[in-house]
DNA sequence: AAAGATTTCCATCAACTGATGGAATCATAT
DNA sequence: ATATGATTCCATCAGTTGATGGAAATCTTT
């Protein structure tokens, strides 16, 4: 049951965001009564937590994927493997993608949960592309880059309801439009010396 | 007064969105009464279509101001004139990024008022860019590569109180190598054959 | 089957929100 | 000065929200 209410809160906060979802909203996409959300999740804002440490977890997987997949190829091969991996798993879960970027607005009330190892992937991502030979001292020009790249990928997903009515295509040529396009812009950027 | 409701309103919504933002708390910051507002500009929904109202406007006279400086120039310094006035602009109303990406996850309601006009800036901007001949009939390509450099300096600019500190630098140098990189990354991606 | 623990639901609370009616205040024109 | 209209505030409403206490139901252990 707690697992069901996680997998339906992450599903609404994806969705609308933590203000314009309530309790009373997940309870009833479970079938159950609110009470029952609060007697297994205590508070709002622990259960918010939750979804949150869930994504945590799940894109910490993914990004060990790419590191794995990364190794002993060239840099194009690597930024293109990125890419396709990362957005593969944004496309199945766009909650994910609107979940970090709301805690970008969020007004650093106590949700220090999700960036702190956000700052930990970016490391690990300039090493692994080789932008950086140290994962403690990763120039702040690397950052910047790598979080250019990961934020392009988040607002194609979380956007795509926005955006591919102006481009007037389809699902599926939306995803692969987004991926040439990330390419197209990114592999120049960083192989081009 | 109106004018000043809708100052604070702006600045209000802009800092956490329109759920976060009760009409008691605009009232609060101007220093007035909530049934104030409300005698000015009618319901809660009514005075955010003013803001998005405004801001649109202003998006626009800007992205006019990008058209007429990057006349008869190549395209490389068109890029560059582009991103340094759009980065300038939202940068000194960094809520207009807020309320741009707050716009990409609303749920449709009734906030139509938005994408449309952006739809139209992208086309103009493409041929702007020399990415279309015909205002009409740009490429799916072209659009989505508009958007990928439009999405990533609203996130740098909203996302800054999110990345600066992991970049661990002071807000003038962060929008230095956030103009920095966006060159880095857009510029060769457009003018390498 | 009985006892105990866990889980679920119903009823209810206080706080907050958007919104309105009506009285009080202010400005302006005569 | 006074009448008219515009503006502002106070009091209040109904609906929603997060949250809880306690009864009922379910499961577990003996």
């Amino acid at each position: 049951m707690k697992a069901r209410i996680l997998a339906a809160a992450r599903r609404l906060f994806g969705a609308n965001g933590y203000s314009d979802t309530t309790t009373r909203m997940i309870a009833a996409e479970v079938g159950i009564d609110v009470s029952t959300l609060h007697y297994h999740w205590g508070e709002k804002q622990d259960l918010y937590a939750g979804v949150l440490a869930a994504i945590n977890e799940e894109i910490l997987t993914k990004f060990k994927e790419v590191e794995r997949r990364c190794s002993g190829v060239n840099l194009r091969r690597r930024l293109e493997i990125a890419i396709d991996v990362m957005c593969d798993y944004l496309f199945s879960h766009p909650e994910v993608a609107n979940l970090i970027l709301f805690g970008y607005f969020r007004k650093a009330d106590r949700d220090v949960v999700l960036d702190v190892n956000i700052a930990h992937y970016i490391s690990n991502i300039a090493l692994a592309m080789g932008l950086a030979t140290d994962a403690d001292d990763v120039s702040v020009q690397a950052k910047a880059r790598i979080l250019a790249v990961w934020n392009s990928v988040l607002n194609f997903i979380s956007g795509e309801s926005f955006f591919r009515p102006m481009m007037d295509i389809d699902p599926a040529s939306y995803r692969e439009v987004v991926k040439e396009t990330l390419k197209f812009i990114l592999v120049p950027a960083f192989t081009t010396a």
